[in-house]
DNA sequence: TTTGACGACATTTTT
DNA sequence: TGTCGTCAAA
């Protein structure tokens, strides 16, 4: 108990009025940076010390596996054991692991696959196909998208089915309810059926929905204002064994609805949870007070709010700084040096972070950080597993591992070529169709046809490697499992093929990720627990605490905080994005403010938002972008301007027409580079080093140390007539054209 | 029938 | 920058 207390001591008196309060429903709403991390970790440490909870009785639901993983860690320094078995997760994991265990009430095998969105579009697209729907009107992703919709709204198609009245609304329908007879076929799951499925066997049977709703005691839940209303009935049927539940949320950091995640559920706690109350945490211990003031001025643009008061007994703090800038390369030059600033002022890397509307982004940074040597790393992005040399991988696992995975073989079936086009994969799933079979049934029936040609041949050989994989499955471990099959299906040959060919960048680290990929296997005791993981866990960022600056999109940074922040992109129809403003309207543009709440609240000391006059998204238009409206939202006195001519609009127009008509002769070095872009089109890297720029040829020695874009620093090993091998320092030898290399001066 | 080359094209956010 | 469709060659 006295530790207990101690505990409490670093909580206050709201904080542990929430902590303690744990019978019945409580909504808590948290502000930005109020701790609510900190409450949901010592509520769940109060309810195991008071011996009010089993750890396997309590359920916490997060959003993320980082904040589930955050709060496993400091759940288990608090109680100084391990974490096992505990029910902590997101609800797409915690939603697997009862399926797993209960899919046949759904028709599913124990074996299911958890497909993403490429396999989901994949898969309509098919359906398209087989129901002759015309796929240039409507395109597979609208299909997808409205049936997502549909699908967090806890509708089914039969529902959808009766209400459809014209062709649209039929075909949609049509496509939705084949889509779901098609997904169990293929013994497969999408993220929301995870949900939804689990729903379903809560209703279908008593017996399980009892068990669970007796295990669980407590709830937990996490960002509750991204929950969507199928979460929410999900959460019911949990809830209504012990009755005890904790919500946390905030509703000016909802930046989800576009997934689904309704306000609403907010507003209507207390009527779907019993005997309900809510305490508000309102004291924020991250930022300074201008940071707050600023995200406070900003949000109260919005309507519909909750209203909360976040206050604080911090610093004033620094002047919030906007800066201008002609081109990104422009941005990511001075942002680069500022970081390069702070860091001599001892401030870690790690406390660093630029986030951006778009993951895309973070090219042009990346670019810059390996120019110079400044160590980064990027949280979300483009997933490891998202990777196409990683997906194909997974599907020769997955292929192998169920052979009703249509997907999945379909991916591999040419890959590499095999003469296997589209034409025989046309006919082959018109045998499957008509058969009702797997497509892997259908290359057997294939190969018994009279026809004979090379596909058909291919066609035999695959097959019957396949089967041999999945004999062998038993008995080599995994990871030679995996290897053998990369040897053997030529998969491997391929890439270093491709290597070979290409040598340039751009498939410079395919193999790489490949060797990646079969480091990380060792970590899983077998490719089904390890496809599982693939599926569920989102994890680029490893335990790593090394230092490095942070670059993510601002919706991966959500529950995350750092010393200083960089806002970058801050321009018209990039943020407020122009696709989010015109697709809803005020509610589009309501949500991206939030979104700018949640950037701007990540900050603890300081805050430097930029904008650029380049258009980011094409390299030949003259279009103007104008810096944000959010900018000028924000409170002047809290501002530090350092380009007012360019701040100003007008001013902002007229310059530029100046500079078109090249008349004026006041250019600083920013508007040169930006004329020299719009005029010369070699896209030959003029920034890196001036010196160079003039003489026609670069001449270099072998032995000499030179500077790469993307491969970083190196020493020339041999010269040929245009190109050199080049020992890289972190990229090892590499075969590069002169004109790609950077004399250093 | 498959493959590669070429040009046009559009580019949010994620479990 | 990368993907998609079209076209001609193999």
């Amino acid at each position: 108990m006295e530790n207990m207390d101690k505990n409490l001591n670093y909580l206050n008196e709201k904080q542990i009025e929430a902590v303690n309060k744990t019978e019945g429903s409580l909504l808590i709403l948290a502000g930005a940076g109020s701790g609510k991390t900190r409450v949901l970790t010592h509520k769940i440490y109060y309810l195991l010390h008071k011996n009010l909870a089993l750890p396997n009785q309590i359920l916490a639901v997060t959003f993320t596996n980082k904040a589930a993983n955050e709060m496993k860690s400091r759940v288990s320094k608090m109680i100084n054991k391990p974490i096992e078995g505990w029910w902590i997760g997101t609800f797409h994991s915690v939603s697997a692991k009862i399926l797993r265990r209960n899919s046949e009430y759904v028709n599913l095998k124990k074996d299911f696959v958890i497909i993403d969105q490429e396999d989901q579009l994949k898969l309509i697209n098919k359906i398209c196909e087989a129901k002759k729907i015309d796929k240039n009107e409507k395109s597979p992703k609208y299909f997808l998208n409205i049936i997502e919709r549909y699908k967090n709204k806890f509708l089914n198609y039969s529902e959808i089915t009766n209400k459809a009245k014209n062709l649209d609304d039929k075909n949609i329908a049509l496509v939705y309810s084949e889509y779901e007879k098609e997904l169990i076929r293929l013994n497969c799951c999408d993220f929301s059926n995870l949900i939804l499925h689990c729903i379903d066997i809560f209703k279908k049977n008593k017996n399980i929905l009892n068990q669970y709703q007796h295990q669980f005691k407590y709830i937990l839940v996490d960002e509750y204002q991204d929950t969507n209303f199928s979460q929410q009935e999900w959460l019911k049927y949990l809830y209504s064994g012990h009755k005890n539940i904790c919500c946390v949320g905030d509703d000016d950091q909802s930046i989800y609805s576009w997934r689904g995640a309704e306000i609403k559920n907010i507003l209507s706690f207390k009527k779907v949870f019993e005997n309900s109350s809510s305490i508000n945490l309102e004291q924020n211990y991250r930022s300074t007070q201008r940071i707050l003031n600023c995200a406070s001025v900003l949000i109260k643009n919005n309507q519909g709010r909750y209203g909360k008061k976040l206050w604080s007994d911090n610093d004033y703090g620094e002047k919030i700084q906007i800066n201008g800038y002609w081109e990104t390369k422009e941005e990511a030059k001075e942002i680069s040096d500022c970081i390069e600033k702070l860091n001599r002022k001892k401030i870690s890397l790690n406390q660093i972070a630029i986030l951006m509307r778009v993951a895309a982004h973070t090219r042009s940074f990346e670019e810059r950080f390996l120019n110079i040597g400044l160590p980064y790393r990027i949280i979300g992005g483009t997933r490891f597993y998202d990777r196409k040399e990683i997906k194909d991988v997974i599907s020769y696992l997955r292929i192998i591992s169920n052979l009703s995975d249509n997907l999945a073989l379909e991916r591999i079936i040419n890959v590499p070529k095999r003469g296997i086009g589209q034409k025989t994969l046309n006919t082959l799933n018109i045998i499957s169709r008509k058969n009702s079979s797997s497509l892997f049934e259908a290359c057997k029936f294939y190969l018994e046809s009279n026809e004979s040609n090379k596909a058909k041949n291919e066609i035999n050989i695959l097959i019957s490697k396949i089967l041999k994989w999945r004999k062998l499955k038993k008995e080599l471990n995994h990871i030679d499992l995996t290897e053998m099959i990369l040897e053997d299906s030529g998969y491997m040959n391929m890439l270093n093929i491709e290597k070979e060919q290409k040598d340039n960048f751009q498939n410079y680290d395919r193999l790489d990720n490949i060797a990646e990929f079969l480091n990380g296997l060792q970590e899983f005791e077998n490719i089904d627990g390890f496809l599982e993981h693939v599926s569920l866990v989102f994890d680029n960022d490893k335990f790593d605490s090394t230092n490095k600056i942070n670059l993510m999109t601002m919706h991966s940074a959500k529950g995350l905080e750092f010393d200083y922040v960089f806002l970058i992109g801050w321009e018209e129809g990039v943020f407020p994005s122009k696709r989010s403003i015109e697709e809803n309207g005020k509610s589009g543009l309501e949500e991206e403010r939030r979104l700018a709440y949640v950037a701007l609240t990540r900050a603890k000391k300081n805050i430097f938002i930029s904008y650029v006059n380049e258009n980011r998204y094409s390299y030949a238009s003259h279009d103007i972008n104008t810096p944000s409206r959010f900018i000028s939202e924000l409170p002047k006195e809290d501002l530090e301007i350092s380009n007012t001519e360019i701040f100003q609009q007008d001013n902002f127009l007229n310059e530029f027409s100046q500079i078109e008509d090249q008349s004026n002769e006041y250019l600083t070095p920013g508007k040169k580079r930006m004329l020299k872009h719009f005029t010369n089109n070699r896209n030959d890297d003029f920034e890196f080093n001036q010196d160079t720029e003039n003489l026609t040829e670069k001449i270099f020695r072998e032995g000499e140390r030179i500077f790469h874009n993307k491969f970083g620093y190196g020493k020339i090993v041999n010269i040929e007539e245009q190109a050199a091998l080049v020992n890289f320092e972190k990229a090892g030898n590499k075969m590069i054209f002169l004109k790609y290399l950077n004399k250093l001066v």
